[in-house]
DNA sequence: CATAGTTGATAATTATAAATATCAACTATT
DNA sequence: AATAGTTGATATTTATAATTATCAACTATG
């Protein structure tokens, strides 16, 4: 892993210096990660802390919402479009009795999903979460998948 | 070709029709048109008709912007994820020039691809358009080009 | 232990997307 | 030729998504 990807992790923002970076107020950040657009770092205590990747990841979304227009609820059905079954190498078995895979059209990272392949990994550490889910780059990843 | 699929495809609503079928007024389908989710039958004297798979169509839309609440931009970025360059089955080399494949964030019938494989084809004639655009399935088509 | 910041939940506000209305000019059909 | 319906364009209205505010209880940290 080089530096700059540490960096990029490292859950060292509050919800209030965060919110701050952004520009906009703690009550939204917490209704994305109600909505299940982000997933953030949380303490023992469950105060929540967000890496630079989140305030990029954050920054992002925000510009789908009020340039691209999108709402939130489209937003997740493109999230829920990202072959993350691919991108782990999920079997054909593992597919079948997955009931993200089967038809959600929510985002891997919201679906309760220990009895499959990702078993109780915490989705905030997962690569389709932290590296593949650029909210308007989804296309290019579907593009990567076919045969 | 089956008899239910021609009459399926036979334009035979007037706008008016069409929308006291589905309940909106005609400025509203007229609105669908111009944001390219729907692209009806013209005739010579540019009268716009629909078919009913047209209004099963429009249905569909009417439901997720409804339901599911996701806007009109969220729906044009959902259907220019379907792989249409998978479907009428696209050359690498033609993949390269088409600039829907390259990028484009918008249905790819209402790109401009007259340079590409699809020439002058009429996209309402495409069955990308007629048969592979639900826009609640396009998970299941991307599903569908997995290697 | 005191201050500043956090938590979740509910309510209120604001911004704007979606839908409708209006208009004059044009077209289809009887 | 007359009526009903169409066209596109602009303006207005309505519905609601997105955001913010408020609250009391709890937690972090100097």
């Amino acid at each position: 892993m080089t530096k700059t990807d540490s960096t990029l992790d490292k859950p060292i923002y509050t919800i209030s210096a965060a919110a701050k970076l952004l520009n906009i107020s703690v009550h939204t950040l917490r209704m994305y990660e109600r909505e299940g657009l982000i997933v953030p770092f949380k303490k023992e205590s469950n105060q929540r802390l967000y890496s630079q990747g989140d305030i990029d990841r954050i920054n992002c979304i925000r510009n789908e919402i009020n340039e691209s227009k999108i709402s939130i609820n489209g937003i997740k059905t493109i999230y829920s479009m990202i072959p993350c079954w691919d991108i782990v190498k999920c079997t054909k078995k593992e597919r079948e009795k997955c009931g993200f895979f089967n038809g959600s059209n929510l985002p891997c990272w919201t679906y309760n999903h220990n009895q499959n392949i990702c078993g109780t990994k915490t989705c905030r550490d997962c690569i389709v979460y932290s590296q593949y889910s650029e909210c308007n780059n989804v296309k290019e990843l579907i593009k990567s998948i076919a045969r």
